[in-house]
DNA sequence: GCGCCCTTCCCCCGAAAGGGGGAGACCCGC
DNA sequence: GCGGGTCTCCCCCTTTCGGGGGAAGGGCGC
């Protein structure tokens, strides 16, 4: 049995929920909440599996409950509603540790399966939202579009590719693995590498990528 | 109709792949290469919607191919197949214009729905990698107040000062000397600080230090 | 006092990395 | 053809790293 909660303030929305959920033989809500203090306040006297949270809500949004939910040990996994598509809120919350989201007008079935995937552990994103996920994942690749000549000088194409896997924390034999090359030719090209930037081992090649943008963080955009 | 294009350099699993598809009524397998470089050839001359790529291949992987694909304005979509889970293979692939990934031994009915919804601009993400998608995608926030003690598990005081000059690019022996220690009291922290995080050498120790907000890229100095 | 942890430093050892040189292959421009 | 650049791989070598011990002092709590 999944115990669900209800986050929304929307009264009809949530019931609508309750009336697909109660439906389900493996699920039952046990808790509801308008606002994200009041979810709060509610979760520490109630055992709830799975949270269904809207990101608006008036006192408290869903991105803070969701932190202050998922810093607590063993606490309910929580899964956003959102009436818009993918949005800045949506990506806050999942920063503050959601297990994914849904669109509200999820076809009921859905929703189920969802809240079952968030219950076993899994993650779940709206599928027409997916794209744009991956999309604005993707941006984080070398400083904004290409990789200006400038800042890694006169490397070759296949020296920035073996410095960034460098930068990535693989060993030369990890590299050649990946590029199906000897270990003496990733040495070769790293050498260069070296020797162009006037750097003196792979840590601070993983440095300059860092400086660089050649590589970048997964937290930061 | 759905045209698909297999790139893989198994011919047996091309082979199943093209029997499943085989028996869709919306789809249709119209091309199949072995390599990146051959799939990249043959797309010149053929008119496809949804490529279904593999990811390691050899003389060209699946990645370059992915780039090269998605580099020609109303080229086909590229879904990724890969054998094991999400790895830094799968993510540059999505870096590279992905619309998504499934492992391997997706069943049937799931391959077809996500080549359909690849064909319709939505993307696709292996269920069971969602959840570390997700995480790699929101984990670590730049440790927005500051470096709390305890955000680094269990490392001592002396461990993170060890970690930070190591991220900084320092070698033993220098870290040795701007400590005022031996450089085997430093190799010492450093082992622990290996151990503890999970982490292989010096060079990850740098990777680990910016994901996690230790060490900020432009402040460097 | 005793145990525990942190810190400091030492040994030895094997593996990895960095540095030197050389060489064959390819492509491209002259 | 001939040179330059890139990419590939090999040899040799020294240094650095990382991992396995061990050991000694200091602080802190019980």
């Amino acid at each position: 049995m999944i115990r669900v909660m209800l986050v929304d303030d929307q009264e009809l929305l949530r019931t609508g929920f309750r009336m697909v959920l109660g439906a389900q033989p493996d699920v039952e809500v046990v808790a509801e909440a308008a606002d994200g203090r009041a979810a709060v306040e509610v979760l520490r006297g109630v055992e709830v599996d799975v949270v269904l949270m809207d990101v608006r809500m008036p006192v408290m949004d869903g991105v803070e409950a969701t932190r202050l939910i998922r810093a607590v040990e063993g606490g309910p996994r929580v899964l956003i509603l959102t009436t818009f598509d993918l949005d800045e809120y949506v990506f806050a919350a999942l920063k503050a540790g959601a297990s994914g989201f849904l669109l509200k007008d999820v076809p009921p079935v859905d929703l189920v399966s969802a809240i079952r995937s968030v219950h076993g552990g899994d993650a779940v994103v709206a599928p027409s939202a997916t794209r744009r996920l991956l999309e604005r994942f993707a941006v984080h690749l070398p400083a904004s579009g290409g990789v200006e000549p400038g800042a890694v000088s006169g490397l070759t194409a296949r020296e920035r590719e073996v410095l960034v896997l460098v930068a990535r924390g693989l060993s030369n034999a990890e590299i050649a693995g990946r590029l199906e090359l000897a270990e003496a030719t990733v040495k070769t090209h790293l050498g260069r590498v070296l020797a162009k930037l006037g750097l003196r081992d792979r840590a601070q090649v993983v440095v300059f990528a860092y400086e660089a943008g050649l590589v970048v963080p997964h937290s930061a955009g």
